[in-house]
DNA sequence: TCGGGAGTTGCAAACGATTGGCAGTAGAAT
DNA sequence: ATTCTACTGCCAATCGTTTGCAACTCCCGA
C-alpha cells in the first residue's frame, strides 16, 4: 500500500485561482481575493467563521465568505468537508489532477492528518458497473484518537 | 472484488432491541417502541422528520424523535449517515458484525443502493500505523446518477 | 397491587448554521 | 468618466437541532 500521509505541496498562484474566477465571468472583489488568500495560507479544512476571523479585522461580511464559498465550490477551487458536527469545511484543492482528498481527524483534539492518495477509483468503477449508476463521486472521513490524546 | 450490493437480511427481533434498553438502565416506553418498529420496517437512512411521519398520527413529538435516535445510536443500535444537506439520517444496525454499511445515492432522484461490504478494514489497520491513530472509523458515502435519471 | 422516584415526554423557546431580500457599492468594459 | 451589473453589507428569515421545565409514566420495591 502506498503512503498514506500527505506530503502537502505548495499552493496554485493566486493569479491562476483569479483567472479562473475571470473565466466564469466573475468578478475578482477585495473580499473574493481576501478568501483565496486565507485559503492558500492555511490548507486544511476551515468553516466559514474561522475563515472570517482569519481575515483582517471587519474586512467582509459573514454571508459573503458564504456567498463567495459557494461560488468557489461551483468553479471547482475548493472542496467541500462535513465531518458530522453541522458545519461545513472548505479547503482549497490542489492543482493537477482533481485534487480531491481525504482527511484522518482527532476525535478528542480535532486535530488532523491529510491523507493523500485515494484508493477507491477501482471500487467505483466496480460499484458503477454493478448498480448502472455513472459518474460517481465519493466522500470519505476517518476519526480516531491522535497520540497526544491517547495519554490520558 | 466481493458483490458490492447489499443483500439486505431481516431485521434483528424488537426483543432483542429493548433488551438492549434494558441493558443501558433505560425504560422502554411508547414512543421508543414506535420508533424502533419505524426503524425496523424501512430499513434505509431515514431523517428525523421522515420518523415522525411514518409514526401513528400525533404518536409523540419531533424532540422525541431526536432524543431517543441519540440513545439509540449510544446504544449502538443505529448508524448515523450524512449526505451532506445538513439533515442526519439513521438506519437501524443489523446483527452480527458490527453491521455498519454504506451507500450509493442519485444525486438527481435520491434513490439508494446499499453498500453490503466494507473495503476499509486493512486501510484502517495501515493508516492507524502510520499515523499512530488508535480506534479508527470512517464515514464512506457513494453519490452518483441512477440509470432512470440517465435517460433524460 | 400500590406508591414513589428517577427517567421521559410535550411544548415552546433558544440556538447555531445557512440563506434570502434589498438598497447601496464597486468591478470592468466602453 | 460613464454605465451596466455583479457584488456586498446589513438584517431578517429559515431550518435543523437542542434545551429548560413542568407534567407524566415506567419500573422496582414494599
Ligand atoms: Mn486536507
Ligand atoms: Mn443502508
Ligand atoms: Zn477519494
Ligand atoms: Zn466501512
Amino acid at each position: 500500500m502506498a503512503d498514506l500521509r500527505r506530503k502537502t505541496g505548495p499552493s496554485r498562484p493566486l493569479g491562476e485561482l483569479t483567472e479562473a474566477l475571470r473565466r466564469g465571468e466573475r468578478r475578482v472583489t477585495g473580499p473574493r481575493l481576501a478568501i483565496l488568500q486565507v485559503l492558500r495560507e492555511h490548507r486544511r479544512p476551515l468553516s466559514n467563521k474561522e475563515v472570517l476571523a482569519l481575515l483582517p479585522q471587519g474586512y467582509c461580511d459573514l454571508a459573503t465568505v458564504y456567498r463567495s464559498m459557494h461560488l468557489l465550490r461551483r468553479l471547482g477551487l475548493v472542496q467541500r468537508f462535513d465531518v458530522g458536527d453541522g458545519v461545513a469545511r472548505h479547503e482549497l484543492r490542489d492543482a493537477g489532477h482533481d485534487g480531491h482528498h481525504h482527511h484522518l481527524v482527532c476525535r478528542r483534539c480535532a486535530q488532523v492528518v491529510a491523507i493523500d492518495c485515494c484508493l477507491l477509483e477501482e471500487v467505483e468503477r466496480e460499484l458503477s458497473r454493478h448498480s448502472g449508476y455513472q459518474a460517481l463521486q465519493h466522500r470519505l472521513e476517518f476519526t480516531g484518537i491522535c497520540p497526544d490524546c491517547q495519554q490520558r
